[in-house]
RNA sequence: CGGGGUAUAGCGCAGUUGGUAGCGCGCUUCGUUCGGGACGAAGAGGUCGCCAGUUCGAGUCUGGCUACCCCGACCA
């Protein structure tokens, strides 16, 4: 149930790092880092938060070869142990807010994995704020919320909904919860991040207090976000075709790749040499790049293993462009081929590359909006589930028991309430109580 | 936790009534190739998941165990 992430996929992840660190930077959070081992008591001071995570701990029952009296859980989140170092951080206003990020992996023992989705042990960040007021602290949560949206939107092509989650689908010991939602191809969601309002819960049993300006004590108001490889797993659903995977270009870590094409009467000197200056052309104007010399594979396997890759652009030089100082430049997405002068390269490769991020963008958009369906009948409801699946927008009463039913029927769960919703006076789709909100439904991972 | 399956070369697999293990891909070397997964020749690579039993003889039959996979339940 683990993962091995080789140096391609990594560059990915390293990818999501540095897009995320340059959006907190601006904002000021920092980055630190905390214990993997937490001890079990830490664990259990939030009820709540230990119910909700108890079934999937990994503990160490066993340190140095003697039976421990306190067992140390492998984190599956860190707020347990963060949050205990912040009652002795925090002790002023002036020490407000507090933002600290970190990036690491966690373990959560899930019964059942899914490569890329739920494996045990996975990577992500997680960032932890305190704050004065409540205000700010909800500020914070839609403001990772929208870095999250950037991530998936602007970087992955990948259009989501954001909303907040029903008291079921709440992260264990938050006041709220809000999510990035997206629509896979198999018409099951995915939860590609969230971000929670933990209110005071937290503050209150690690005894967060300050003194405020005006000389009162009074606890903090926290809020914790993370974004993980699961995000990764959702960005390889959604683009490829049969030969491979399409990385839409603003991701790519290598956006374009040179193939030199050579026959037994090619002047090798001079191919290579033209390829390096194309490519050391291309890389001072900030694309990424990539020459596939040797002539160990064969063209055609070359072809083959970078569309598998993904790469958004293949460069292919032979003796013919050699001659005419052209590239043959052909899009991942189309297959579409172009022959372009070494003058107008530059200029031609940085509008095809932001060419297929919007394109890759405005299929999966498509997709989206074709595969979201407004639903006012349970029949209805229960057919688009047995049939193309989705996202379902439909009234619902709010009450937990009818969510359960709704689920178990149709295997539909609650994805969130679209921060967009408008309210409105109507009817639950399923138990016919009065409703005020469409709730957007789906089959979740 | 419930149901079903699998385990033989690096990977994917075949192996008949029990007779001492093979195919494809990959890998190594040499040569010819190279505008869509090249071709030829010669090679390397095995505790048949583990333990016990039956038998002259077990990859194959019997019993036990272990690991992994799929489906379901569960799942911030």
């Amino acid at each position: 149930g683990c993962m091995v992430i080789r140096p391609y996929g990594y560059a990915l992840w390293e990818a999501v790092q540095d897009i995320l660190n340059r959006l907190m930077r601006l904002k000021g959070v920092q980055n630190a880092y905390f214990p993997l081992l937490i001890p079990l008591s830490l664990m259990e001071k939030e009820k709540e938060h230990v119910a909700g995570f108890s079934p999937e701990l990994a503990i160490v029952t066993i340190g140095g070869g003697e039976k421990l009296k306190d067992p140390l859980v492998v984190r599956p989140t860190s707020e347990t142990i963060m949050y205990t170092m912040y009652a002795r951080w925090i002790k002023s206003w002036r020490d407000l807010p507090l933002l600290i990020n970190q990036w690491n992996n966690v373990v959560r023992w899930e019964k059942r994995t899914y490569l890329f989705l739920r494996t045990t042990e996975f990577l992500w960040q997680e960032g932890h704020t305190a704050h004065a007021t409540e205000k700010e602290a909800m500020e914070m949560v839609l403001k990772a919320l929208d870095w999250y949206r950037q991530v998936y939107e602007e970087y992955f092509a990948l259009p989501a909904v954001l909303g907040k989650k029903s008291q079921s689908e709440k992260f264990a010991g938050a006041k709220a919860t809000y999510a990035v939602e997206a629509l896979m191809p198999d018409g099951k969601a995915l939860q590609a991040a969230t971000s929670h309002n933990l209110g005071q819960n937290f503050s209150k049993v690690f005894d967060i207090q300050f003194q405020t300006s005006e000389g009162g004590l009074a606890y903090v108001w926290q809020t914790s976000w993370g974004l993980s490889t699961r995000s990764l797993g959702g960005l390889f659903l959604t683009h490829g075709d049969d030969a491979g995977l399409i990385l839409p270009s603003k991701i790519a870590p290598t956006q374009v790749v040179i193939i030199p094409i050579f026959g037994k009467d090619t002047d090798r000197d001079a191919l290579d040499a033209y390829c390096l200056e194309v490519k050391e052309a291309l890389m001072s104007s900030g694309v990424r790049m990539h020459v596939d010399m040797g002539d160990a594979e064969s063209v055609g396997r070359k072809f083959n293993k970078w569309e598998v890759k993904g790469v958004p652009l293949r460069l292919e030089i032979g003796g013919r462009e050699l001659e005419g100082r052209n590239v043959a430049i052909v899009r991942r997405d189309n297959g579409e081929k172009k022959l372009v002068n070494f003058q107008q390269m530059i200029q031609v490769v940085k509008a095809l590359l932001k060419e297929i991020q919007d394109t890759r963008f405005a299929v999966a958009k498509k997709f989206l909006v074709d595969n979201t369906h407004e639903v006012d009948s349970y029949e209805e409801f229960k057919k688009i589930m047995d049939t193309t699946r989705g996202f379902i927008k439909a009234f619902w009463c709010e009450d937990a028991a009818c969510e359960a039913v709704i689920k178990k029927e149709t295997k539909a769960s609650t994805r969130c309430l679209p921060l967009d919703a408008k309210k409105e006076n109507s009817f639950c789709v399923h138990c016919g109580e009065p409703a005020t909100h469409r709730w957007l439904f789906a089959q979740a991972y």
